[in-house]
RNA sequence: GCCGACGUAGCUCAGAGGCAGAGCAAGGGACUCAUAAGCCCUUGGCCGGUGGUUCGAGUCCACCCGUCGGCACCA
């Protein structure tokens, strides 16, 4: 067995950044496709490959929609935004998503380093205060977002237009000019009134994220480099970050006791602060540094990859790094390899496979699947280049006759022969034929060729290539056909067992970054202990002689009549949710 | 309305100047180790439309149609 994909390179420091789930409520399938399995992908690679991870995220606790759905079950805010934490939190954990610290942004250390974030910012000339108008809803004594205002849309006549766009005719509105204005809150007609809040001066950043991002930009996805490019040449607009509420991190400047610092610029500086909490709770304050702190050169120490959906490119793109700038001393993104959307549209309405008409939420997927299963699909199809469609005909198909078949039945026929015919004992191989040589070569060349493909953020070719080599191994069996020629010629019998092996050997690293579960699994079934999660990125030998234990199928098929009472349990209507991340 | 992305086989999707691809579905075949799985062969395409650039265009350009997203107080 050769090493000769082993690098030799020095590691290097990958922050893995993860979009914040806003803590409105659960997460559905197209959150954890566009934004949170791949990360955990790339995570997992990255550690196995040698490199210093450090994955961070954490439930973004602020905001509006919150506020309003604690007030509307009469409960604290912060109440349902923990249970609603820690809700996401236990499903991501079943969906075997390894972060390092998954945290929140209630965190004395985040008020703290937001707090810190606002007064740099502010002695360095680039917030700024101003007066605007705002809609204030006199019956609920509270200041209003755009879109918590309801009117007649003054381009169409749509009664139900909201304060910031017309559902109906998609015109940018602003609420003033609705016709017969009401609160989406208590129903009065809003006052207009006026306010004075901090404003983000980004358009004295746009010449230096002009330059960043024709620089390093050039090896981001076409459709992230154009919309932020889009942006920049728009001409960016000063942003007010901070909002007449309760709910809120605290300005740190006497006078501005009811105002709090607004959810989006506070959220951002999540994946600081948590870097941060992280580090301290090594017992290593300064750790965080090592994937943050420029060098004296201005050098950054490692490559920091932002996972998002697409609806996120601005905050990650564009006003991240510029509070980055704005700053000083801290590495700016490397790559912001934002995912397109899951989307139900092309689910034919007239077929009886139509189940819901909404994605489920990661809770109810993992109740029904397991983990892997679902991971499998949503990287196999994942939204990389445009928006991908979600169907269950299609999740079973993929589960059925790409997981089950090609690669679940690959490991299962060749356990299951080994250990009918030789008592689960690994053969000692004898001389070895080219067709054993070009296998093995095949499996060592995968390595390589995945790693590539995920160093790249391309996981689902990374995807495919790993499942080829299982399609590689069926081809193997047929052709060596070990269950024939054990009667003829038991030593070609056992070296071609021996080699098929050593494939599934490897199999069970290659698939450890996407399929943690079974990898694990697979990693006990061939006699190994511990986890399949700390092996290096090579092909793992496994010595002739050891007796490996019974085995057991990786993945369960799903037929037509258990999936289908499987999905119904789903409710038919989407509970009240906030909005996407 | 403005900006951007996308439109490729029945389905889900790759490909980005040089002979149209994969998986699945469909048809045929040989096999029996395996969760009726796996293997071999075959069928299947006006690459959304029109016009242009080019020796050559899914690929580059213009316009049109369709879908999705953004348009700065949702995050």
């Amino acid at each position: 067995m050769s090493d000769t994909n082993e690098t030799t390179r020095t590691p290097e420091h990958i922050l893995v950044a993860v979009a914040w789930p806003y803590a409105s409520g659960p997460r559905h399938l197209g959150h954890a496709a566009g934004a949170y399995v791949p990360p955990d992908i790339f995570a997992r690679y990255h550690r196995m490959a040698g490199n210093h991870v450090l994955m961070v995220s954490g439930s973004d606790m602020h905001g509006t929609p919150i506020m309003v759905a604690a007030d509307k079950r009469g409960v604290p805010t912060r109440e349902l935004a923990e249970a609603n934490h820690r809700d996401i939190a236990a499903s991501f954990e079943r969906l075997g998503l390894s972060y390092d610290l998954y945290t929140t942004t209630l965190t004395p250390i985040h008020y703290r380093v937001t707090q810190d974030f606002f007064l740099r910012l502010l002695e360095r000339g680039y917030l700024f205060e101003d007066t605007q108008l705002a809609m204030y809803d006199p019956e609920a004594k509270r200041f209003l977002p755009d879109r918590y205002v309801e009117g007649t849309c003054p381009h169409c006549g749509y009664g139900d237009a909201r304060g910031d766009q017309c559902d109906n005719c998609g015109r940018t509105l602003d609420p003033i000019d609705l016709i017969e204005p009401r609160s989406k809150l208590s129903g009065a007609r809003p006052e207009t009134r006026e306010t004075t809040h901090f404003f983000l001066d980004l358009p004295q950043f746009t010449p230096a994220l002009l330059d960043w991002v024709e620089g390093v930009g050039r090896h981001w996805r076409p459709a992230v480099m154009n919309f932020t490019l889009g942006w920049l040449h728009e001409g960016l607009k000063p942003r007010a970050i901070t909002r007449d509420l309760d709910w809120g991190v605290p300005i740190p400047l006497p006078g501005y006791e009811d105002k709090r610092i607004y959810v989006w610029f506070d959220a951002v500086i999540g994946y600081l602060s948590a870097s941060m909490e992280w580090a301290e709770r090594q017992g290593e304050p300064d750790a965080w540094k090592r994937w943050w702190a420029l060098g004296a050169d201005g050098t950054a120490p490692g490559r920091a990859y932002y996972f998002i959906g697409k609806d996120n490119i601005p905050f990650h793109a564009i006003i991240w790094p510029a509070m980055l700038m704005g700053y000083g001393g801290f590495a700016l993104p490397y790559d912001v390899p934002a995912n397109e959307f899951l989307t139900l549209g092309g689910q034919k309405l007239s077929s009886s496979r139509t189940y819901t008409a909404r994605l489920p939420f990661l809770p109810e997927a993992l109740d029904l699947f397991d983990a892997d299963a679902i991971r499998f699909f949503l990287t196999i199809n994942a939204p990389e280049n445009r928006d991908t469609d979600f169907s269950w005909d299609e999740f079973q198909r993929r589960n059925n006759d790409e997981l089950v078949a090609t690669y679940g039945n690959a490991v299962h026929r060749l356990l299951s022969f080994l250990q009918s015919r030789s008592g689960g004992i690994v053969p000692e191989p004898g001389e070895l034929t080219p067709t054993d040589e070009a296998m093995l070569a095949q499996a060592n060349a995968v390595f390589a060729a995945v790693g590539e493909q995920i160093e790249a953020v391309h996981l689902r070719e990374a995807l495919r290539l790993t499942m080829g080599l299982a399609g590689a191994l069926n081809r193997y069996l047929d052709e060596a056909a070990p269950w024939k020629t054990i009667k003829t010629d038991p030593a070609r019998a056992a070296t071609a067992l021996w080699t098929a092996l050593q494939t599934v050997s490897a199999l069970r690293v290659l698939t450890a970054p996407f399929l943690p579960f079974s990898a694990q699994r697979l990693h006990e079934l061939l006699g190994d202990e511990g986890s399949v999660h700390e092996l290096t990125w090579i092909m793992r030998p496994l010595p002739a002689g050891r007796a490996l234990p019974p085995p057991a199928p990786l993945f369960r098929k799903l037929d037509d009549e258990e999936l289908a009472a499987l999905v119904q349990r789903l409710a038919p209507e989407t509970p009240e949710t906030g909005e996407p991340l």
